[in-house]
DNA sequence: TAGATTGTTAATCGATTAACAATC
DNA sequence: TAGATTGTTAATCGATTAACAATC
């Protein structure tokens, strides 16, 4: 389906795209030509059709593209069509945040799992899911085999806790620890990283800074 | 302080580098050479050099770095040596796991106020702060001057909301709504959107195409 | 057919990397 | 002083924008 190797330029306004498109939908905007799309984004026309021209050519001369079928392309494009595994660990306030904030099942993920060590979190339900206690972990992979996980621990047990994981046979991480999961020792791991505060200090930085603009 | 409209692209690594030299301090290493910085960190070394250059020469010919120093530096870049008066709407399960999480005062910001609008949450303690009916927000802003609103709210009451807060003076937003600010309509607001799922999405992706790595 | 808009090639712009003189 | 490493200029690479022929 995906041409070699898309810059990974493209690949991060995707998600963008697939918010604006679902977006239209729900207004019931059946097509859109792609310089109205650039307007509603901030984008250059030319910019757009490059980007999915990576992909196919989703569009029709003389017509534009057709937004549902174009939405559908993207969840196709960025997999999200299909369901991975995914299990939780860390039900302290963030990882209770992720599990019933987020909607996995539509970003291509099915929370199937939510572990932490502290015995009063153990029990409780979150996102229609109990919270189980670390030591099942192990039964618990072997049986389901989940191939995603989301970290929402403590720094300090970030090494030993991915170690593990892999060794269960997760490869993908979505990754909210502050330990940094070094991709170099384990081949083929997936590590998508998630540093918050980050954000913030471009905030502050833009808040510094914004006589400039 | 700063030379003038230093690009996105250099502004995006600063929370990283503060984030490694943090760890160098915390390993009391006090000094490190471009070279050994691009190591740890998988950029080039002559790109550590181009970006620290944009803010002034921070290092030593034949010595390198001193770590507490540019990290101090880089602080003052990034603004995080002085606190902006913020106030958080929204606190549900985002809300507080994004109060509870962050360390707002290393970034920046001061929390001063949190507001939600179910009488359930109101009068419940998080993050140290009272959670407050946002029937209380305009006599609240008047006295306090808050300068930036974390918005943990639902996509629907976005617009409402951000107007109301511009027009209590707020001029800056870490906006975790699915709402996006338009600032072209308020010039001189400032925005920070965290868009979490996207992240996830793009995890999607690259275990749908790992292949191709 | 004529008008509109894509897909794609070429031109421009900006960001990254390489090289090296300056200097601690 | 000699060695090391920066600060900075020049070269390369990649991403964005412009232009236009293809085509619906």
């Amino acid at each position: 389906m995906a041409k070699n190797q898309v810059s990974s330029s493209v690949i991060k306004r995707l998600p963008r795209y697939y918010r604006f498109l679902e977006e239209l939908k729900n207004q019931n905007i059946t097509r859109i030509s792609s310089q109205e799309l650039a307007e509603l984004m901030g984008f250059t026309a030319s910019q757009i059709r490059q980007d999915l021209n990576c992909f196919g050519g989703f569009g029709q001369q003389g017509y534009g593209y057709n937004v549902s079928q174009l939405y559908m392309e993207i969840a196709k494009i960025l997999g999200i069509d299909k369901l991975q595994k995914t299990i939780l660990i860390g039900a302290g306030n963030l990882g209770k945040a992720v599990a019933s904030h987020i909607e996995f099942e539509k970003k291509g993920c099915q929370l199937i799992g939510i572990f932490d060590n502290n015995p009063e979190l153990c029990g409780q339900i979150i996102a229609g899911l109990n919270v189980l206690d670390i030591s099942q972990l192990e039964k618990f992979c072997h049986k389901h085999n989940p191939a995603v996980a989301v970290l929402c621990i403590p720094k300090s047990v970030g090494k030993d806790m991915s170690e593990r994981l892999i060794n269960l046979g997760i490869y993908a991480f979505w990754n909210f620890s502050h330990y940094d999961i070094k991709t170099s020792n384990h081949k083929n791991i997936i590590v998508e990283n998630v540093h918050l505060a980050d954000s913030l200090m471009i905030l502050s930085y833009k808040i510094n800074n914004k006589e400039q603009s």
